[in-house]
DNA sequence: AAACGCCCCAACCGCGTTATA
DNA sequence: ATATAACGCGGTTGGGGCGTT
């Protein structure tokens, strides 16, 4: 495909926004909305392109925009949603109302990156766990989390929030009841047919996937936790597991990386996972 | 007070995707 | 079915602000 770059033609104006600018554009867009980015400036009467103009509106000039510095919060959930998305930042800022993906992606690279490097002891509230495994050696890994609480009420297998998501088989997941700890054990199988089951399954993972559907489908118990992973954008999920076995890589391509996240929240947890 | 270097973030660029003629 | 226009996204840049020397 042949396109002329956006900016082409002479005397378009780049750089900065002034203030008039900015109240042309944000009275012409309240006007008569936005339509066509490409024949707003000159309708609107500004020397820019309509993608300058998009950019100064969607980042910057638009009324749901919400200013000022990431709160603790917003910043915990950015590093959540990176974990799970990567560097999707439009699906990021998706979850995080009045923030922009370009915002997002400037905290991102600027605050988070940093502190995460030097992540050094968990905080009290969640633990990410990562392991990338290498599809060309088939392997099973097990992560064991001990806590002190009883979950000998934890239910079998995996709940979705949607009633109407595809539940897991009881070959793909075997949940064994363990020790006078509770331990529990699920081995999830990673195959390719299986992994477009786990498509429609995908919880959303913000504030509320923490507190409504999902806790809703388990015990009162304070221990709170969420396995994700699979290949490109289909994990599985489970929660409130003290215990996960992966098996995996048995019948991954030979160019797939299988990966898992483990979100907890929790401030009881004993051990970190081992890997 | 000047010079320097680093940090931050608004804006740009290039490219893939989607819509339309 | 194809070409082109428009949109949207993620990566990158550049310049202003600020702290340090």
């Amino acid at each position: 495909m042949v396109r002329a770059p956006c900016c082409e033609k002479m005397g378009l104006k780049k750089g900065p926004w002034t203030p008039e600018e900015d109240q042309i554009l944000v009275s012409y867009i309240q006007a008569n909305g936005h339509g066509n980015w490409r024949a707003l400036p000159k309708l609107a009467g500004l020397l820019r392109c309509g993608k300058s103009c998009r950019l100064r509106w969607t980042n910057y000039l638009r009324p749901d925009i919400k200013r000022g510095n990431f709160t603790r919060e917003e910043e915990d959930s950015i590093i959540q949603l990176h974990e799970m998305l990567g560097n999707r930042w439009s699906a990021i800022a998706a979850r995080l109302p009045g923030r922009t993906d370009n915002e997002i992606k400037n905290v991102w690279h600027t605050h988070l990156k940093k502190r995460l490097k030097n992540y050094q002891a968990p905080e009290n509230s969640k633990r990410q766990c990562k392991k990338n495994i290498d599809s060309k050696a088939p392997s099973t890994c097990q992560i064991t989390l001990k806590s002190s609480h009883n979950f000998s009420n934890i239910k079998e297998g995996i709940n979705g929030p949607d009633p109407n998501s595809p539940q897991l088989s009881s070959s793909e997941v075997s949940t064994v009841t363990a020790d006078s700890e509770s331990v529990m054990t699920m081995g999830v199988t990673n195959g390719g047919d299986q992994m477009d089951s786990y498509e429609n399954f995908i919880p959303e993972i913000d504030e509320s996937f923490w507190t409504d559907d999902l806790l809703s489908t388990a015990d009162n118990s304070s221990f709170d936790m969420a396995i994700s992973g699979g290949e490109g954008q289909f994990p599985f999920y489970d929660m409130k597991q003290e215990s996960v076995e992966l098996d995996v890589g048995a019948k991954l391509e030979d160019d797939m990386d299988f990966w898992y996240n483990v979100f907890i929240k929790s401030g009881d947890l004993l051990e970190l996972p081992e890997f």
